[in-house]
DNA sequence: AACTATTTATAAGA
DNA sequence: TTCTTATAAATAGTT
Protein backbone atom coordinates (compact mmCIF):
# COMPACT_ATOMS: atom_id res chain seq x y z
CA UNK A 1 0.00 0.00 0.00
CA UNK A 2 2.79 2.77 -1.31
CA UNK A 3 3.37 4.03 -4.23
CA UNK A 4 4.83 0.33 -5.47
CA UNK A 5 4.14 -3.11 -4.69
CA UNK A 6 6.70 -4.02 -2.33
CA UNK A 7 7.93 -7.56 -2.06
CA UNK A 8 8.00 -8.98 1.02
CA UNK A 9 11.48 -9.76 2.02
CA UNK A 10 14.61 -8.23 4.14
CA UNK A 11 15.13 -4.09 2.66
CA UNK A 12 18.73 -4.30 1.74
CA UNK A 13 18.87 -0.22 1.90
CA UNK A 14 19.52 0.56 5.28
CA UNK A 15 17.80 3.82 5.79
CA UNK A 16 14.71 3.24 3.99
CA UNK A 17 14.23 -0.53 5.90
CA UNK A 18 14.66 1.79 8.81
CA UNK A 19 12.23 4.71 7.70
CA UNK A 20 9.57 0.96 6.79
CA UNK A 21 10.43 -0.07 10.55
CA UNK A 22 9.48 3.14 12.26
CA UNK A 23 5.83 3.35 10.07
CA UNK A 24 4.71 -0.25 10.41
CA UNK A 25 5.67 -0.57 13.94
CA UNK A 26 3.82 2.53 14.67
CA UNK A 27 1.12 0.84 12.28
CA UNK A 28 1.38 -2.65 14.04
CA UNK A 29 0.57 -1.24 17.27
CA UNK A 30 -1.98 1.11 16.52
CA UNK A 31 -3.71 -1.96 14.93
CA UNK A 32 -3.11 -3.95 18.32
CA UNK A 33 -4.35 -0.77 19.94
CA UNK A 34 -7.86 -0.99 17.90
CA UNK A 35 -8.54 -4.92 18.13
CA UNK A 36 -7.92 -4.80 21.97
CA UNK A 37 -10.92 -1.83 21.99
CA UNK A 38 -12.78 -2.99 18.93
CA UNK A 39 -13.00 -6.91 20.10
CA UNK A 40 -12.58 -6.46 23.96
CA UNK A 41 -9.64 -8.80 24.03
CA UNK A 42 -5.75 -8.77 25.56
CA UNK A 43 -3.33 -7.63 22.87
CA UNK A 44 0.57 -7.82 23.10
CA UNK A 45 2.91 -6.47 20.93
CA UNK A 46 6.52 -7.35 21.37
CA UNK A 47 9.05 -5.66 19.27
CA UNK A 48 12.74 -5.86 19.47
CA UNK A 49 14.67 -3.71 16.78
CA UNK A 50 17.84 -4.67 15.50
CA UNK A 51 20.03 -2.35 17.97
CA UNK A 52 18.24 -4.56 20.93
CA UNK A 53 15.61 -1.16 21.62
CA UNK A 54 12.09 -2.72 23.08
CA UNK A 55 8.87 -1.47 21.46
CA UNK A 56 5.78 -2.91 23.32
CA UNK A 57 2.44 -2.29 23.39
CA UNK A 58 0.07 -4.21 25.62
CA UNK A 59 -3.60 -3.41 26.16
CA UNK A 60 -4.30 -2.49 29.85
CA UNK A 61 -6.37 -5.01 31.36
CA UNK A 62 -7.36 -5.11 35.52
CA UNK A 63 -4.51 -6.99 37.04
CA UNK A 64 -7.32 -9.39 38.17
CA UNK A 65 -9.04 -9.97 34.99
CA UNK A 66 -5.06 -10.66 33.69
CA UNK A 67 -4.81 -13.21 36.20
CA UNK A 68 -8.52 -15.06 35.48
CA UNK A 69 -7.48 -15.30 31.66
CA UNK A 70 -4.06 -16.40 32.84
CA UNK A 71 -5.20 -19.00 34.87
CA UNK A 72 -8.20 -20.26 33.05
CA UNK A 73 -5.67 -20.76 30.02
CA UNK A 74 -2.95 -22.62 32.14
CA UNK A 75 -5.78 -25.01 33.65
CA UNK A 76 -6.63 -25.36 29.99
CA UNK A 77 -4.11 -26.81 28.61
CA UNK A 78 -2.44 -29.91 29.17
CA UNK A 79 1.07 -28.32 30.20
CA UNK A 80 3.52 -28.85 32.62
CA UNK A 81 3.31 -25.44 33.14
CA UNK A 82 -0.18 -25.49 35.27
CA UNK A 83 -0.10 -24.97 39.23
CA UNK A 84 3.94 -24.25 38.83
CA UNK A 85 5.02 -20.92 39.92
CA UNK A 86 2.06 -19.39 40.90
CA UNK A 87 3.26 -17.38 43.80
CA UNK A 88 5.37 -15.57 41.35
CA UNK A 89 2.76 -14.76 38.90
CA UNK A 90 0.65 -11.82 40.51
CA UNK A 91 1.17 -9.45 43.20
CA UNK A 92 -0.11 -5.48 43.83
CA UNK A 93 1.91 -2.52 44.11
CA UNK A 94 3.43 -2.97 47.09
CA UNK A 95 7.16 -2.40 48.60
CA UNK A 96 9.49 -5.79 48.49
CA UNK A 97 10.15 -7.65 51.35
CA UNK A 98 6.59 -8.47 52.10
CA UNK A 99 6.43 -11.71 54.84
CA UNK A 100 5.10 -14.36 53.05
CA UNK A 101 1.78 -14.38 55.34
CA UNK A 102 1.27 -10.35 53.98
CA UNK A 103 1.94 -11.72 50.19
CA UNK A 104 -0.68 -14.55 50.52
CA UNK A 105 -3.66 -11.80 51.93
CA UNK A 106 -2.25 -9.62 49.10
CA UNK A 107 -2.98 -12.65 46.51
CA UNK A 108 -6.03 -13.55 47.73
CA UNK A 109 -7.45 -10.14 48.03
CA UNK A 110 -6.75 -9.53 44.72
CA UNK A 111 -8.29 -12.81 43.26
CA UNK A 112 -11.52 -11.63 45.50
CA UNK A 113 -11.98 -8.12 44.93
CA UNK A 114 -11.20 -7.41 40.64
CA UNK A 115 -11.49 -3.77 41.44
CA UNK A 116 -8.43 -2.89 39.98
CA UNK A 117 -8.07 -1.09 37.28
CA UNK A 118 -5.77 0.47 35.08
CA UNK A 119 -3.04 -0.97 36.13
CA UNK A 120 -0.44 -1.70 32.47
CA UNK A 121 1.74 -4.03 31.93
CA UNK A 122 4.57 -1.99 32.90
CA UNK A 123 3.39 -2.03 36.47
CA UNK A 124 2.61 -5.34 36.44
CA UNK A 125 6.33 -6.24 35.06
CA UNK A 126 8.02 -4.20 38.15
CA UNK A 127 5.75 -5.43 40.34
CA UNK A 128 6.54 -9.28 39.46
CA UNK A 129 9.83 -8.14 40.08
CA UNK A 130 9.39 -6.92 43.21
CA UNK A 131 8.03 -10.42 44.42
CA UNK A 132 10.61 -12.07 42.61
CA UNK A 133 12.94 -10.43 45.23
CA UNK A 134 10.37 -10.79 47.71
CA UNK A 135 10.33 -14.75 46.87
CA UNK A 136 14.44 -14.79 46.58
CA UNK A 137 14.30 -13.28 50.25
CA UNK A 138 12.34 -15.56 51.69
CA UNK A 139 13.69 -18.71 49.86
CA UNK A 140 17.00 -17.61 51.07
CA UNK A 141 15.82 -17.30 54.65
CA UNK A 142 14.43 -20.63 55.11
CA UNK A 143 17.37 -22.43 53.61
CA UNK A 144 19.68 -20.25 56.03
CA UNK A 145 17.37 -20.71 59.56
CA UNK A 146 17.48 -24.76 58.06
CA UNK A 147 20.91 -24.75 57.98
CA UNK A 148 21.28 -22.77 61.51
CA UNK A 149 18.72 -25.76 63.06
CA UNK A 150 20.95 -28.72 61.61
CA UNK A 151 24.12 -27.23 62.52
CA UNK A 152 23.00 -26.52 65.98
CA UNK A 153 21.64 -29.88 66.29
CA UNK A 154 24.76 -31.18 65.57
CA UNK A 155 26.53 -29.57 67.92
CA UNK A 156 23.51 -30.92 70.66
CA UNK A 157 24.23 -34.52 69.25
CA UNK A 158 28.12 -33.98 70.07
CA UNK A 159 27.76 -32.31 73.47
CA UNK A 160 24.97 -35.68 74.48
CA UNK A 161 27.45 -37.88 73.08
CA UNK A 162 30.41 -36.35 75.17
CA UNK A 163 28.51 -36.31 77.80
CA UNK A 164 27.22 -40.02 77.67
CA UNK A 165 31.04 -41.34 77.15
CA UNK A 166 32.37 -38.73 80.35
CA UNK A 167 28.65 -40.48 82.77
CA UNK A 168 30.04 -44.02 81.24
CA UNK A 169 33.49 -43.69 82.21
CA UNK A 170 32.89 -42.22 85.46
CA UNK A 171 30.54 -45.44 86.09
CA UNK A 172 33.39 -47.50 84.78
CA UNK A 173 35.66 -46.20 87.05
CA UNK A 174 33.37 -46.54 89.82
CA UNK A 175 33.05 -50.44 89.49
CA UNK A 176 36.36 -50.71 88.94
CA UNK A 177 37.30 -48.87 91.72
CA UNK A 178 34.82 -51.08 93.87
CA UNK A 179 36.07 -54.31 92.68
CA UNK A 180 39.60 -53.52 93.83
CA UNK A 181 38.33 -52.09 97.27
CA UNK A 182 36.60 -54.95 98.15
CA UNK A 183 32.88 -56.56 98.15
CA UNK A 184 30.38 -53.26 99.31
CA UNK A 185 28.65 -53.94 96.08
CA UNK A 186 26.20 -56.47 96.04
CA UNK A 187 25.71 -59.14 92.86
CA UNK A 188 22.77 -57.61 91.69
CA UNK A 189 24.47 -53.84 91.76
CA UNK A 190 27.49 -55.38 89.97
CA UNK A 191 24.90 -56.71 87.52
CA UNK A 192 22.87 -53.54 87.24
CA UNK A 193 26.26 -51.87 87.01
CA UNK A 194 27.18 -54.01 83.93
CA UNK A 195 24.30 -53.67 82.26
CA UNK A 196 24.42 -50.11 82.05
CA UNK A 197 27.47 -50.20 80.73
CA UNK A 198 26.19 -52.38 77.88
CA UNK A 199 23.33 -49.96 76.82
CA UNK A 200 23.46 -47.71 74.23
CA UNK B 1 -11.31 0.74 5.22
CA UNK B 2 -14.75 -0.79 4.91
CA UNK B 3 -17.98 0.44 3.65
CA UNK B 4 -18.19 3.04 6.56
CA UNK B 5 -15.80 4.54 8.97
CA UNK B 6 -15.70 2.28 12.15
CA UNK B 7 -15.70 4.36 15.67
CA UNK B 8 -12.99 2.63 17.71
CA UNK B 9 -14.82 1.41 20.61
CA UNK B 10 -16.12 -1.97 21.49
CA UNK B 11 -18.55 -3.59 18.93
CA UNK B 12 -22.21 -4.58 20.98
CA UNK B 13 -23.06 -6.60 18.56
CA UNK B 14 -21.64 -10.20 19.26
CA UNK B 15 -21.29 -12.08 16.19
CA UNK B 16 -19.81 -8.73 14.03
CA UNK B 17 -17.42 -8.21 17.27
CA UNK B 18 -16.86 -11.84 16.39
CA UNK B 19 -16.31 -11.27 12.89
CA UNK B 20 -14.04 -8.39 13.52
CA UNK B 21 -11.66 -9.98 15.81
CA UNK B 22 -11.09 -12.89 13.24
CA UNK B 23 -10.13 -10.74 10.50
CA UNK B 24 -8.61 -8.18 12.18
CA UNK B 25 -6.48 -10.99 14.03
CA UNK B 26 -5.35 -12.08 11.37
CA UNK B 27 -4.47 -8.66 9.38
CA UNK B 28 -2.45 -8.54 12.80
CA UNK B 29 -0.41 -11.72 12.68
CA UNK B 30 0.07 -10.75 8.93
CA UNK B 31 1.49 -6.89 9.38
CA UNK B 32 3.46 -8.32 12.56
CA UNK B 33 5.42 -10.99 9.93
CA UNK B 34 5.54 -8.55 7.42
CA UNK B 35 7.34 -6.31 10.05
CA UNK B 36 9.64 -8.44 11.03
CA UNK B 37 10.67 -10.12 7.29
CA UNK B 38 11.68 -6.65 5.95
CA UNK B 39 12.62 -5.13 8.71
CA UNK B 40 14.85 -8.71 10.04
CA UNK B 41 13.50 -7.39 13.72
CA UNK B 42 11.92 -9.80 16.53
CA UNK B 43 8.22 -9.32 16.35
CA UNK B 44 5.81 -11.33 18.73
CA UNK B 45 1.69 -10.96 19.11
CA UNK B 46 -0.22 -12.29 21.45
CA UNK B 47 -3.54 -12.22 22.03
CA UNK B 48 -6.17 -13.79 24.81
CA UNK B 49 -9.49 -13.80 22.85
CA UNK B 50 -12.36 -13.11 25.30
CA UNK B 51 -12.89 -16.68 25.67
CA UNK B 52 -9.11 -17.37 26.78
CA UNK B 53 -8.01 -18.19 24.01
CA UNK B 54 -4.26 -18.32 22.87
CA UNK B 55 -3.53 -16.98 19.47
CA UNK B 56 0.45 -15.76 18.96
CA UNK B 57 2.67 -14.84 16.52
CA UNK B 58 6.61 -14.97 17.28
CA UNK B 59 9.23 -14.34 14.42
CA UNK B 60 11.86 -16.86 15.53
CA UNK B 61 15.28 -15.77 15.85
CA UNK B 62 18.05 -18.08 17.14
CA UNK B 63 18.05 -19.25 20.81
CA UNK B 64 21.70 -17.52 21.69
CA UNK B 65 20.40 -14.33 19.46
CA UNK B 66 17.21 -14.12 21.94
CA UNK B 67 19.04 -14.22 25.00
CA UNK B 68 22.02 -12.04 23.69
CA UNK B 69 19.38 -9.36 23.01
CA UNK B 70 17.10 -10.00 26.12
CA UNK B 71 20.58 -9.70 28.40
CA UNK B 72 21.59 -6.80 27.21
CA UNK B 73 18.23 -4.95 27.23
CA UNK B 74 18.24 -6.59 30.59
CA UNK B 75 21.99 -4.94 31.80
CA UNK B 76 21.04 -1.83 30.26
CA UNK B 77 17.86 -1.29 31.91
CA UNK B 78 18.17 -0.07 35.91
CA UNK B 79 15.70 -2.04 37.19
CA UNK B 80 15.83 -4.73 40.22
CA UNK B 81 15.44 -7.46 37.56
CA UNK B 82 18.76 -7.59 36.55
CA UNK B 83 20.56 -11.16 37.71
CA UNK B 84 17.52 -12.34 39.00
CA UNK B 85 16.11 -15.66 38.09
CA UNK B 86 18.79 -16.07 35.51
CA UNK B 87 18.36 -20.20 35.06
CA UNK B 88 14.45 -19.42 34.77
CA UNK B 89 15.49 -17.02 31.54
CA UNK B 90 17.19 -20.05 29.29
CA UNK B 91 17.83 -23.68 28.65
CA UNK B 92 17.59 -26.01 25.85
CA UNK B 93 15.49 -28.91 24.09
CA UNK B 94 16.20 -31.11 26.67
CA UNK B 95 14.11 -33.87 28.42
CA UNK B 96 12.65 -32.56 31.93
CA UNK B 97 14.01 -33.15 35.64
CA UNK B 98 17.75 -32.92 34.70
CA UNK B 99 20.35 -32.73 37.29
CA UNK B 100 21.21 -28.97 38.16
CA UNK B 101 24.87 -30.11 37.22
CA UNK B 102 23.17 -31.46 34.05
CA UNK B 103 21.43 -28.21 34.06
CA UNK B 104 24.41 -26.16 34.41
CA UNK B 105 26.19 -27.70 31.67
CA UNK B 106 23.97 -26.39 28.96
CA UNK B 107 23.35 -22.96 30.57
CA UNK B 108 26.78 -22.93 30.03
CA UNK B 109 26.96 -24.26 26.44
CA UNK B 110 24.44 -22.02 25.48
CA UNK B 111 26.28 -19.14 26.37
CA UNK B 112 29.65 -20.26 24.81
CA UNK B 113 28.35 -22.00 21.74
CA UNK B 114 25.67 -19.84 19.98
CA UNK B 115 24.87 -22.50 16.97
CA UNK B 116 21.44 -23.12 17.87
CA UNK B 117 19.10 -22.18 15.16
CA UNK B 118 16.04 -21.80 14.43
CA UNK B 119 14.31 -22.28 18.20
CA UNK B 120 10.94 -20.67 18.17
CA UNK B 121 9.98 -18.19 21.13
CA UNK B 122 7.02 -21.38 21.23
CA UNK B 123 10.05 -23.69 21.97
CA UNK B 124 11.75 -21.35 24.31
CA UNK B 125 8.18 -21.29 26.47
CA UNK B 126 7.71 -24.98 26.56
CA UNK B 127 11.76 -25.22 27.82
CA UNK B 128 11.19 -22.63 29.96
CA UNK B 129 8.02 -24.27 31.53
CA UNK B 130 10.39 -27.76 31.57
CA UNK B 131 13.41 -25.99 33.48
CA UNK B 132 10.30 -24.45 35.89
CA UNK B 133 9.41 -28.17 36.12
CA UNK B 134 12.76 -29.27 37.29
CA UNK B 135 13.53 -25.95 39.35
CA UNK B 136 10.34 -26.91 41.61
CA UNK B 137 11.24 -30.32 42.20
CA UNK B 138 14.98 -29.50 43.05
CA UNK B 139 13.68 -26.93 45.48
CA UNK B 140 11.30 -29.73 46.68
CA UNK B 141 13.81 -32.48 47.13
CA UNK B 142 16.04 -29.79 48.99
CA UNK B 143 13.83 -28.59 51.44
CA UNK B 144 12.60 -32.39 51.98
CA UNK B 145 15.93 -33.85 52.43
CA UNK B 146 16.91 -30.68 54.95
CA UNK B 147 13.08 -31.47 56.97
CA UNK B 148 14.64 -35.34 57.03
CA UNK B 149 17.98 -34.27 58.60
CA UNK B 150 16.50 -31.92 61.01
CA UNK B 151 13.89 -34.81 61.97
CA UNK B 152 16.51 -37.15 62.05
CA UNK B 153 18.79 -35.09 64.27
CA UNK B 154 15.76 -34.24 66.57
CA UNK B 155 15.52 -38.08 67.28
CA UNK B 156 19.03 -38.39 67.76
CA UNK B 157 18.91 -35.91 70.31
CA UNK B 158 15.93 -37.32 72.33
CA UNK B 159 17.55 -40.51 72.56
CA UNK B 160 20.99 -39.28 73.78
CA UNK B 161 19.12 -37.20 76.56
CA UNK B 162 17.18 -39.85 77.39
CA UNK B 163 20.66 -42.61 77.86
CA UNK B 164 21.56 -39.84 79.84
CA UNK B 165 19.07 -39.37 81.70
CA UNK B 166 18.99 -43.44 82.41
CA UNK B 167 23.36 -43.30 83.25
CA UNK B 168 22.66 -40.18 85.62
CA UNK B 169 19.54 -42.00 87.68
CA UNK B 170 21.70 -45.76 87.50
CA UNK B 171 24.80 -43.55 89.07
CA UNK B 172 22.07 -41.65 91.30
CA UNK B 173 20.64 -44.68 92.86
CA UNK B 174 23.86 -46.55 93.20
CA UNK B 175 25.43 -43.28 95.19
CA UNK B 176 22.03 -43.31 97.52
CA UNK B 177 22.62 -47.59 98.12
CA UNK B 178 26.28 -46.63 98.79
CA UNK B 179 24.89 -44.15 101.49
CA UNK B 180 22.94 -46.39 102.68
CA UNK B 181 25.07 -49.64 102.57
CA UNK B 182 27.95 -47.96 104.33
CA UNK B 183 31.25 -46.20 103.64
CA UNK B 184 32.76 -47.76 100.84
CA UNK B 185 32.69 -44.52 98.72
CA UNK B 186 35.87 -42.37 99.64
CA UNK B 187 35.16 -39.00 99.42
CA UNK B 188 36.63 -37.85 96.03
CA UNK B 189 34.45 -40.48 94.43
CA UNK B 190 31.40 -38.99 96.36
CA UNK B 191 32.75 -35.51 95.21
CA UNK B 192 33.58 -36.97 91.99
CA UNK B 193 29.82 -38.12 91.60
CA UNK B 194 28.27 -35.05 92.36
CA UNK B 195 29.79 -33.02 89.83
CA UNK B 196 28.62 -36.06 87.42
CA UNK B 197 25.13 -34.98 88.69
CA UNK B 198 25.77 -31.37 87.79
CA UNK B 199 26.92 -31.43 84.74
CA UNK B 200 24.80 -30.96 81.69
C1' DA C 1 -17.10 -17.69 3.31
C1' DA C 2 -17.11 -14.19 -0.76
C1' DC C 3 -17.65 -9.75 -2.47
C1' DT C 4 -16.80 -4.84 -3.03
C1' DA C 5 -17.10 -0.02 -1.71
C1' DT C 6 -14.41 2.49 1.17
C1' DT C 7 -11.15 3.60 4.46
C1' DT C 8 -6.55 3.14 5.99
C1' DA C 9 -1.67 2.31 5.65
C1' DT C 10 2.34 3.30 3.57
C1' DA C 11 6.31 3.60 -0.40
C1' DA C 12 8.43 6.80 -2.67
C1' DG C 13 9.19 11.49 -3.52
C1' DA C 14 9.76 16.39 -1.95
C1' DT D 1 13.52 13.99 9.71
C1' DT D 2 8.64 15.25 8.38
C1' DC D 3 5.01 16.02 5.00
C1' DT D 4 2.68 14.74 0.81
C1' DT D 5 0.40 11.86 -2.30
C1' DA D 6 -0.36 8.00 -5.33
C1' DT D 7 -1.30 3.52 -4.66
C1' DA D 8 -1.65 -0.96 -2.31
C1' DA D 9 -3.87 -3.30 1.32
C1' DA D 10 -7.26 -4.06 4.82
C1' DT D 11 -11.69 -4.49 6.06
C1' DA D 12 -17.07 -3.07 7.25
C1' DG D 13 -21.05 -4.13 5.73
C1' DT D 14 -23.47 -6.85 2.40
C1' DT D 15 -24.75 -11.28 0.01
Amino acid sequence: MGRRKLEIKRIENKSSRQVTFTKRRNGLIKKAKELAVLCEVDVNVIIFSSRGKLYRFCSSNSLAEILRRYHSHVEAEPSASAGVCETQEYTSNYASFLSSEELLQIVERDLREPYVDNISINDLVHLEEQLQAALITARSTKTHLMLQSVTSLHEKEKKLTEDNRLLEEKIAGNRMDMGASGQMVSGDKQHALLDLLKSN
